[in-house]
DNA sequence: GCAAAAGTCGATTTTCATTCGAATTCAGCT
DNA sequence: AGCTGAATTCGAATGAAAATCGACTTTTGC
């Protein structure tokens, strides 16, 4: 990254028409491979132009650095994750099964997509520049979810009332990292997603109240 | 970092006159707290040398690189943490009490040298680079040695026999790091050294068998 | 069918990690 | 004290990669 938190060059394409819309994607797209597979600072501009079949300064009529395109990769992706996760947590009725699903699905999305994993989970999700990126915001929610999880769990007597909800969130999103960190560097477990299940069946021991 | 990983230079300093010494540490401590501050790739040789007070070029005359000289960062302060923990956990007997100082000691030093933290917990252990370098046996070695109290604790019926030791070392592990990096990045909780205890309390409960 | 807006991309500039090597200082020896 | 080679220092290159520029082409709205 050259630039610090260096100014704005002139000024980002306004994508309105298809053919650009398309061309953005297809650099994110590559973007998110190279980032994935190289790690950021191994990544060069011009790797990542050549994947999408763009000239390296295509790139920054889209994006306005090399950190800005970082920082775009999970976006679309959180979206998609959300969008499935609203449409299907709705219809449960315990924070359990809720709790359940939202494992489920981040695992299976990771799963699913390793190079988006790497992204986010590897270089993203920790890294001190998080704080004053637009990112730092879907991360807060995903985590906000947690917390909102337990609150609603223990108003409800499914959980310990004496529990600190920020305490268990922490637990559960650090187990949950942690898990995904040593499956992308390790591939171990060698299933990610039929992970989820054993692992809740241990961390929601933290969160019921001893009987 | 600009060459990748590319051949060696020349050579590095012997080290040998004490003035020598000293500006090799000035470096790694300015390294410390910039890579911290800044994040790996805002970080600028330059930036590092004016707080060490020396010029750029004779940072290569103590570290090969920007990403060598990153790792060694961890060093030193790991072996610190390490000799603190083995003097003192070779004198308890339960595997509770040696995993509750592990965590102690694991969390005092961070809050007491937060730079440190910043870089370990946030650049380089999750770091897909790392996989290749030295620092993933100190990484590895601490991880072990969770996995290898979880299995000792099992032996002694002290913990769920049933138990997964490796997913327990990722629990325990996991939720460490995330509530480091919420520390770090959030000041939040405000004691993090004080928070290792009740966070142990609700943990320990996904080892314990239920009665 | 035409002006303005949108989009493209090769050439150039800038930034930064890294190297080089000549000049300087130090340690041990006599 | 003076000598010699090893250790050390650092300003001046080098080269690779990020980022910018602006002339040119295409699309859109009218």
């Amino acid at each position: 990254m050259t630039s610090p938190a260096r100014a704005r060059r002139h000024r980002l394409l306004p994508v309105t028409q298809s053919r650009s819309r398309e061309r953005r994607r297809a650099i994110l797209l590559a973007a998110t491979r190279v980032f994935g597979e190289q790690g950021v600072t191994r990544a060069r501009m011009a790797d990542i132009a050549r994947l999408a079949s763009v000239p390296t300064s295509s790139i920054y009529d889209y994006f306005g650095s090399k950190e800005a395109l970082l920082y775009e990769v999970p976006r679309a992706n959180f979206e998609e994750l959300y969008a499935e996760a609203d449409a299907r947590l709705a219809g449960l009725d315990s924070c359990e099964a809720q709790l359940r699903l939202l494992y489920a699905l981040t695992l299976g999305y990771v799963s699913r997509n390793p190079a988006w994993g790497r992204v986010f989970f590897l270089e993203i999700w920790p890294s001190p520049l998080v704080a004053e990126t637009a990112v730092r915001e879907a991360i807060d929610a995903y985590a906000l979810r947690f917390v909102t999880l337990f609150k609603e769990g223990m108003r409800r007597g499914e959980f310990d009332a004496d529990a600190d909800p920020y305490l268990l969130a922490d637990i559960f999103l650090g187990a949950m990292c942690q898990v995904v960190a040593t499956w992308l560097l390790y591939g171990r477990p060698r299933d990610l997603a039929g992970a989820g299940g054993p692992m809740l069946d241990r961390l929601l021991r933290t969160a019921q109240a001893r009987q």
